[in-house]
DNA sequence: CGATCTTACGGGATTCGTAAACATA
DNA sequence: TATGTTTACGAATCCCGTAAGATCG
């Protein structure tokens, strides 16, 4: 037996209609294609389901006790092929992100709040997560995509850049070094910094950074969040080399490019390779190329 | 979008398998074939539910979403079709009579004894009321069919006759007449006979053979339930015409069968035109006609 | 007699299977 | 390179529609 849904559709219209005539023309069906498949149906089941006559048809109590549990089925059926037509149309879903804290602090509010104004109705998770946990969840699939730097070369993972970040100085205002346009990382040697948690891709790359030029890093305090580092910075406790996005725009400090090769990092996209991503999440890339 | 159960159900299997080929080997399909309906599926759903890659087969977002909504549907239609099966196979049912009082204290009984021993899952609703009622129960189908007597010419009522039922006298054992072989009616004009209520088919049959005759009906008692009328008789308070069928088998009554033409009564099957009775309305039916 | 459901048969679309191409680990 | 999925195409099947037949009011 094939094809039952067109033949339980075709009998609820004929329940319903009372007639086989009126049901195939609702149906777009010829008179002789119903009554076929108004047989197949009752051979399939083994009952009748209608009391045919010329003048009449009627249910028959086999037909009265399928007629409910028939047109919820369809409609579970409506519900789901509507519900992933929703998903297709980005009316409804889910995309779940991991990024760099220095993002979801930076840059992506802003797409985010583009975003959920555009398609209110697909919920966002966003996980501000170190570098190398992005790899894993994106690996494990608990993540649709990661946001951050160049991946490590695990198996099944693409990198694609969507944006340039550059390393730059964060002095207070009023700091001898705020004034300049561009800083060199041998005038740093002497000052004290203000690193970020030793797991931070920011942290990795500053000590990278100095190790290959052989330069001496004098360290100063630390903290997980880009936002202390910035407060204490700003109370003249340090000075702190941080991507150019973690500026909170807030006054009393000042950002001065780094002039040195490799200060800039390709941050973009991480994804499985052979993983096709929901429609929301497709969306969502297709934004955030858009935005930078 | 044709076939859609079809495709789900080969959706589902490859979901649980993980493999394409494994899925058209268990749907026996060839592969070529189950990629196809996948598609069809997807298109149709407007989202692909599989990642499909030589090595691996896994859900997509969508794909799980979708799994065990679709697995639901796959099990409620099949309740559908065994509940349908379960009642063509005389597993389940419900079978509707009203008959004559008389059969339903007299002949009935056994033969539902035997009826629910052996369809044990069918459930036998019987209602005794009087013949008029009868006609009107099965004609607005309340009933799946009617035993009584022939019917009332009411449009779309057909009569079959099932056994025979002939007028016998009721006497106590210890009555002049207990010793006839049997009796005429014209016997009868002196006797205080003990009459069934007004709407009954016997009343009628018995007031109408006397009237034809032109005999002298001496009433006596009057009373509903024919087991009333039995006792009545048993103790002396007058003789009574019935169904030989009424006969409850106690002692201390006599039964003479009446020498009169039309003390036979046609009893038998009265259904509607065109209606096709329940699998289990037709057995009851077939049992009862080899029944007498 | 008329309206309606059913059966018979020819044309057309859909679907299946085989074989070759493609992709991934 | 080998396994498993996808594409291409010929063949079979299934389904639909037209027309004639049957049936009930």
């Amino acid at each position: 037996m094939k094809n039952s849904i067109q033949h339980i559709r075709a009998f609820l219209v004929v329940a319903q209609t009372g007639s086989f005539a009126k049901a195939a023309a609702a149906l777009n069906l010829s008179p002789s294609a119903l009554t076929v498949q108004i047989q197949q149906l009752e051979d399939w089941l083994g009952v009748a389901l209608l009391e045919r006559s010329p003048r009449h048809v009627a249910l028959t109590s086999a037909g009265q006790n399928n007629l409910l549990p028939m047109e919820k089925l369809l409609l579970d059926l409506d519900n789901i092929v509507s519900a992933s037509r929703d998903l297709a149309a980005l009316r409804r879903g889910v995309v779940s992100i991991a990024a760099l804290p220095s993002l979801c602090a930076g840059a992506l509010p802003p797409l985010l709040k583009d975003f959920r104004e555009q398609f209110p109705g697909i919920e966002v998770r966003l996980r501000d997560v170190v570098a190398r946990r992005i790899d894993l969840l994106v690996r494990d699939g608990e993540v649709d995509f990661g946001l951050g730097v160049q991946a490590r070369t695990h198996y099944g993972l693409e990198f694609q850049t969507v944006l340039e970040d550059r390393l730059c100085l964060f002095v207070p205002a009023d700091h001898p070094l705020a004034r300049l346009r561009t800083i060199k990382l041998n005038q740093l040697t002497t000052q004290p910094i203000i690193l970020t948690g030793r797991d931070s891709s920011v942290r990795e790359l500053v000590e990278q950074l100095f190790a290959d030029a052989s330069l001496q890093l004098s360290p100063g305090l630390e903290a997980n969040y880009m936002s202390t580092v910035l407060a204490l910075v700003r109370q003249g406790l340090g000075v702190s080399l941080l991507p150019e996005s973690a500026d909170d725009a807030r006054e009393g400090l000042v950002k001065v490019p780094v002039d040195h090769p490799g200060v800039t990092r390709q941050i973009g996209l991480i994804t499985r390779t052979g993983q096709t991503l929901s429609p929301a999440a497709e969306q969502f890339i297709a934004m955030l190329k858009d935005f930078f």
